[in-house]
RNA sequence: GCGCCCUUAGCUCAACGGAUAGAGCUCCUGACUUCGGAUCAGGAGGCUGGGGGUUCGAAUCCCUCAGGGCGCGCCA
């Protein structure tokens, strides 16, 4: 039960009527906003300003007839006033019937308040992390993680079937150098003279890798022929690695469905298939021996190589029978989220979609910008090359889960994030996800006295005696979360949600501080429990839905 | 050079094209004998980077300039 949706619907039916009066069609959009301003009411439309121009008639006049209008279509009487404002708004402000109905409901549906449970959702298919398996996670994957997980959470409770996957790129040059990387180390443990590769991965990981292989096989590859030595080591580098990513993700409670490797798609022949089908469409052409695809027709800056004048296929071509394969199993929306720097790789994908017959718009590409660690004020520096990184594993251990997750969200992913470590892992008032995580421990703790005094909230606690101005608006705050979920979904916005929990956080603590739960009349501890109810659960499934957890004691 | 993103309070950031641009941190001043002070109340702090345009209405859309980030491989 989503009161936005109610009072949308009771609007909208009312400027329907007026509007076939008047024999204007239906082409003007109309919205019904939640005014920053508490005076401009619970909501409020712009319909009578949208309307005047068309009309050429005063917005105030249209406002006033479209009032009436919309007063006759509420017969339940949802709304207690309708007012005209400004250059022409209509506000309105609900009865507190209508906000009792409405946490009557959050208390029936309890952590499921604001979950959509449709059977024929959008089946969503969300890629995220899908770092190269050359090294371990660091504190710019781990933002992609984050905002990955916390999406597809949200995207399940607003009724989507949501598959999460990572794209493994286990082949490929960046491979073969990680393979001779940790074969040279391997050697350099032997005893031997070797030289990493000129790009070669210089990350301490890769010597405390083959210092473990070592202990295992001992010198058994030092005699072999490094032709033959070598794949050995590619493989163990990628495997060991990916594991590590694998445990690094599930310490960090990010949940993926589905690893797909990328070689898997060479093995299958659909890499070789996908450029087959794009010469039957006329897509490629030959050019210095190498294969292009035309994607410059397609809205790309430039042509791009699909196969090497060697005859390999490149990255882009995988990518292209990846996408097609996840489009063929019938998911509706592809979701993929990629770090910032890919952003000139996106172009080329919805290109090869257009170029494969695929309605690019079932590909949403959503770009993390970087993130940068602050300690004490200052930048914390970054290479991964050199192998000077912090790992997302460090960031952990350092600012602890719940606070590192909460710290990722709490910006729009669109813009660069400065991760302040000092603030994340400091456990005081300075730190904003506990004071969210303190609503619930305080509210656990009021329960925790009401049985000790013997006090039970009953089935069908009187909501009535919640008449006060302070207990209004408290459960107004708590009915938003169904609408703030909905919309930070179909925005693709999770930093919403720690945005309107802090709001959520700040009017429950004012009102512990003018008001008592316990030691009122038995009905208003009735009520007022249950309104304790409803935001003690609407706290936990919104900590929930960004993986963040809600403790009884803290 | 070309392209994408960003620029909002001292700092970090919000704001579905709406009305007087909001929070947190920092700084200052206050509050509880009660259910947890990891709390609450108040104050200070802004020409939304500059300039044009569209609109009844612009932080938001368009153009332009300036500053910052990131791309522009037969790497992935």
């Amino acid at each position: 039960m989503d009161v936005r949706r109610i009072t949308e619907s009771l609007i909208q039916t009312g400027i329907k009527r007026k509007l076939e009066e008047w024999g204007i069609p239906e082409e003007i959009s109309v919205s019904v906003e939640v005014p920053r301003q508490e005076e401009h009411g619970d909501f409020s439309t712009n319909a009578a300003l949208q309307l005047a121009g068309h009309m050429k008639r005063k917005p105030r006049d249209v406002a006033m007839e479209l009032l009436g209008s919309i007063r006759q279509a509420d017969e339940g009487g949802w709304f207690r006033d309708l007012t005209v404002a400004g250059p022409g708004f209509i506000n309105v402000v609900l009865s507190e019937g209508a906000w009792q109905e409405v946490l009557a409901n959050a208390l029936t549906k309890g952590e499921r308040f604001g979950a959509v449970d449709r059977k024929e959702g959008e089946r969503v298919l969300l890629e995220f992390v899908s770092a190269n398996p050359t090294g371990p996670l660091h504190v710019g994957h781990g933002r992609g993680a984050v905002v990955g997980d916390a999406l597809a959470r949200i995207l399940a409770f607003t009724g989507c079937q949501v598959t999460t996957e990572y794209y493994v790129n286990d082949v490929g040059n960046q491979i073969d150098c990680l393979g001779k990387s940790l074969y040279a180390r391997y050697l350099q443990l032997c005893g031997k003279k070797a030289e990493l590769p000129e790009d070669g991965y210089r990350g301490e990981y890769l010597v405390d890798l083959a210092r473990e292989f070592r202990e295992e096989v001992g010198d058994r590859y030092l005699p072999v022929e490094e032709e033959e030595a070598f794949p050995v080591f590619r493989k163990v580098a990628c495997d060991r690695i990916l594991n590590g990513i694998r445990k690094d993700l599930e310490t960090f409670h990010v949940h993926i469905d589905r690893w797909f490797r990328e070689e898997s798609l060479h093995e299958s022949g659909s890499v070789a298939a996908i450029v087959d089908e794009l010469r039957e469409r006329g897509q490629l052409y030959e050019s210095e021996g190498a294969v292009y695809f035309k994607s410059e027709s397609h809205g790309d800056e430039k042509d791009r190589v699909l196969v090497r004048a060697d005859g390999r296929t490149t990255y882009f071509a995988s990518d292209l029978a990846y996408h097609r394969a996840k489009l063929r199993q019938g998911f509706t929306k592809l979701i993929d989220i990629w770090g910032a720097d890919h952003h000139g790789y996106a172009p080329r994908l919805s290109a090869a979609l257009k170029g494969l017959g695929e309605k690019d718009s079932r590909l949403e590409i959503l770009l993390v910008q970087f993130v940068s660690l602050v300690r004490d004020g200052k930048t914390v520096q970054m290479s991964t090359r050199s192998g000077e990184f912090t790992t997302l594993r460090e960031v952990m251990d350092e600012v602890g889960i719940d606070a590192a997750r909460f710290f990722y969200l709490l910006r729009s992913f669109r813009s660069h994030l400065d991760f302040d470590l000092t603030l994340a892992s400091k456990k005081s008032n300075e730190n904003p996800v506990y004071y969210i995580q303190y609503v619930h421990a305080r509210i656990c703790s009021i329960f925790r006295e009401a049985a000790d005094r013997g006090i039970v909230l009953s089935d069908a606690p009187p909501l009535s005696v919640l008449s006060l101005p302070d207990e209004t608006n408290l459960m107004k705050k708590v009915a938003r979360f169904p609408d703030v979920v909905s919309e930070s979904g179909k925005a693709r916005e999770p930093h919403r949600i720690p945005f309107y929990l802090l709001d959520l956080a700040r009017e429950f603590h004012a009102f512990y501080h003018n008001h008592r739960f316990l030691g009122e009349t038995p009905e208003r501890t009735q009520g007022r429990l249950a309104l304790a109810t409803a935001v003690r659960n609407v706290v936990s499934t919104g900590l929930s839905l960004l993986g963040v957890s809600a403790p009884e004691r803290m």
